[in-house]
DNA sequence: ACCTGAACACCGTTCAAGT
DNA sequence: ACCTGAACACCGTTCAAGT
């Protein structure tokens, strides 16, 4: 753990602390007061370094709020991971959204940059980003795929990226209080009547030349 | 037409003129930019004035947004009242969610600002604000009358917001290239997905001690 | 009365110069 | 090699001073 040269104290960090410095002070910003509060200049007036620094770890800020973004889909996926699945899509879907509304809920302003952020239109989203909200998505895809079975290839697909635009959609309008009368709990139970509508219309697609849905265990229960 | 001294050319505008010089310049820099590139500073470029001006006739920068958002709110609503009701629930709310895709897709980055915009946690949405959406959600509400009949007094208000706030999910991801594989039409696709199977959902609902969907003369049409 | 221009307190980003 | 500090080109907002 010695320096070669001991001179004073000049890497006081390897890159990659920096980079954890950055990210972590960054992390902080954010969760009190949102992108807007988050400067390169206060990140680095909070790590005891200079602005400039900033520019030999990272490209940009916005550099640095993906790789933000980037912990958070790993958190949000780790977090989806301890919904316990019994294969039955309804109980499954509607886990899942809870454990998606709790994790929204627990960590307002950091989930806000994952729909605020726009990457700059210049550059496209990175593969792993879309890579992400792909493995995220494939848990949805997964619990619905019962319900899905036979049909077009994609269908559990697309179902399942509704129903996450849907509770996204739901879940971001009453944190920004731009959907009359929507409060905390009562975005919940929009999203419990969005899965649970949206899943009986599934259910019963009368129309549909192959009969879908095996009958599982669980009966249906509403409400 | 005279001014009563002839000063030079001094208030060159009335107070109403310079009100709408403002609004416009700035809506004109949205089109062009987004929220990004609105600047005070820019908007008194374009109208010819010092950027102090601007501060005679609003508060700040988010209450010139704000009226942007009010013009573009009354916007849509007048672009909804175009699309023709039939009183078939179906028909009526695909018809209301292609006709708003539609208008968000020719203003998009008007659109975004809706979403975009934070008011300042501080200043609280303000009443007509409110209004405003909870008008443009009459009309939902109303097209989903005939299914919610004789349930609970809300359940259409209910419904409304779900399917408002999921249409708004599915395109604000995919403007934001931020759902996988979702591109413009495909976006329509998930829209039409979510109100179809949606609907479903809600006629089917053999759980419920009423009778509720009188079967109208349209009968069900799928894809 | 209305408007300007300077001023204040900030930004992101770059880069010569220092150690 | 790494870091700083000044510099550049911006912000939003205020307000004394001018007409």
């Amino acid at each position: 753990m010695k320096r070669k040269k001991l001179s004073t104290r000049r890497p006081k960090h390897t890159q990659d602390e920096l980079r954890e410095l950055i990210v972590s002070a960054a992390t902080g910003l954010i969760e009190e007061g949102g992108l807007v509060t988050l400067s390169a200049r206060e990140i680095a007036r909070r790590i005891g370094y200079s602005a400039g620094t900033l520019y030999n770890v990272f490209k940009d800020r916005d550099e640095i709020v993906l790789s933000i973004e980037s912990r958070l889909l790993d958190r949000l996926a780790e977090h989806l991971d301890t919904v316990s699945l019994v294969r039955d899509p309804r109980a499954d879907v509607m886990a899942l959204a809870n454990a998606y509304l709790a994790f929204t809920h627990a960590n307002p302003n950091l989930w806000k940059i994952l729909f605020e952020h726009k990457l700059s239109d210049s550059a496209e989203t990175p593969g792993w980003y879309q890579g992400k909200i792909d493995s995220l998505l494939l848990r949805l895809e997964g619990a619905l795929k019962p319900l899905s079975d036979g049909e077009g290839v994609d269908l559990a697909a697309v179902r399942a990226r509704v129903l996450w635009a849907g509770v996204h959609g739901i879940t971001s309008l009453s944190v920004a209080g731009k959907l009359a009368m929507v409060t905390d709990e009562a975005a919940q139970h929009l999203v419990q009547n969005l899965v649970a509508t949206y899943l009986d219309g599934i259910e019963d697609r009368g129309d549909d030349p192959r009969e879908v849905s095996p009958p599982p265990k669980a009966s249906r229960k509403r409400r």
